[in-house]
DNA sequence: ATACAAAGCGAACGCTCGCTCTCTTTTTTT
DNA sequence: AAAAAAAGAGAGCGAGCGTTCGCTTTGTAT
């Protein structure tokens, strides 16, 4: 059974790495040439504004502030985004494209096993969100104010892990494994579970939940909502 | 089985009823002597608020955008209150006195009946929800933004009703009736799932789900998961 | 050592913010 | 009808916002 040290091992989340794929996805925008320069600049624009953000909010968030906290000046900022909007885009896109390639992908071996593969969905969630938690409460906290397309991009990207979820259901009930009365409407319900976990990690962490220990009762809340017999 | 209309016609929750209380507890910042004057243009300051926040943030609302949606002027605002902080906390100390009121009083008849509680407890709080449902979703989305005092307000009140869950599980657990590992940890899971109701609402909505509705599969879903044999 | 591009700096700009204050209008009392 | 009290209006204030731009410093290749 797969652990939170597992999944660290199996994927590069660390900053370095994420902002080098933000500096591929803006690199018409960022006016910086040198790309060593540029995602260890970007590395402390990125790990202030999400303290910052996830502190009192992007919208109060100044560049000012973002300025004194960085260690950058107003003008080596606006070299790396042409607007506070694209910034908020740069990490929100991030977000959005890591959750598609480490959820889109299911190890082979579970795609006859829907139990597995829905154990597999909520621990995984879990240890992404873990191992990325101040992007993930960005995204969550300041979606309702982003620009139009920033909103669809979230409610997108929800919405295809919400439909995973319904797909593993669905093959489990179809194989006789889960009783569902609506597949929809029972991954509408993990759903927020799954966010419950980085939304309100504090209120978890001083319970001493650990990521291994809430993917462990979870799991066992939804299997026996399901209806999935447990072995042992 | 209490229902949507039911629950409304026990509780007064008119924005007319709820400020005249904002009016009762902060008299002494409001300057405006006639309560029916007080309790009219509340009314129309809180709708408008309300209204603005969930659309684009409070911070993000501007007094200017207020006067023009609310048709009061300027000075007429700060007759009412003496800082946007301050209009801030008259809705949010409002939320919390009647999830306070209304969640606090399950009926008499359920005091040794913990799996009739918790099904009221929940119907009780999607409903509530439902219907004070903008104010809800301001205080869920605010919360981070909020002074300190408003901060501890809000998670005092989250606390609150995850243990009147968490009391209603135990007391099912001690009288053998739910199987649940750990009363804290269910409960902290079932919370978010009511929370979702209010939060994603337009997206349940869009699939035709109404309150009654999931009231009814939440209640399934959980009484599955904390193992309760059903009738029928 | 020189030249040039890259990167960084921070004062200044136009604008909007929360909030105040004086003045006018409406309502109540006499 | 006059006077007093209550309520509302909205121009104006200083502070702070996102953004720009002319300039300096740093790094590199000759």
């Amino acid at each position: 059974m797969s652990s939170l040290r597992d999944f660290r091992a199996r994927h590069d989340l660390s900053m370095e790495a994420l902002c080098a794929r933000i500096l591929d996805r803006h690199a018409s925008t960022i006016r910086i040439k040198k790309p060593a320069v540029a995602i260890g600049n970007l590395a402390r624009i990125v790990e202030t504004t999400l303290m910052l953000a996830n502190r009192k909010g992007f919208q109060s968030t100044s560049l000012r502030d973002l300025t004194e906290q960085s260690g950058l000046s107003m003008g080596a900022l606006y070299a790396y985004f042409d607007s506070k909007d694209t910034l908020l885009m740069m990490i929100l896109g991030q977000v959005v494209s890591v959750v598609e390639e480490v959820l889109g992908h299911p190890p082979e071996a579970l795609a006859t096993d829907p139990a597995g593969r829905l154990r597999w969905l909520l621990r995984t969630h879990l240890f992404l969100t873990e191992t990325m938690h101040p992007w993930f409460v960005f995204a969550y906290m300041e979606a309702k104010s982003f620009p139009k397309d920033g909103r669809d991009l979230a409610v997108g990207s929800e919405m295809m892990t919400e439909g995973m979820i319904a797909d593993a259901l669905a093959d489990g009930v179809s194989r006789g494994l889960f009783a569902v009365p609506d597949v929809t409407m029972t991954a509408a319900l993990i759903k927020p579970m799954l966010q419950d976990w980085y939304v309100k990690r504090s209120k978890h962490r001083r319970r001493g939940i650990t990521p291994d220990l809430y993917a462990e009762q979870l799991i066992a809340f939804v299997e026996a909502a399901v209806g999935l017999k447990r072995a042992g």
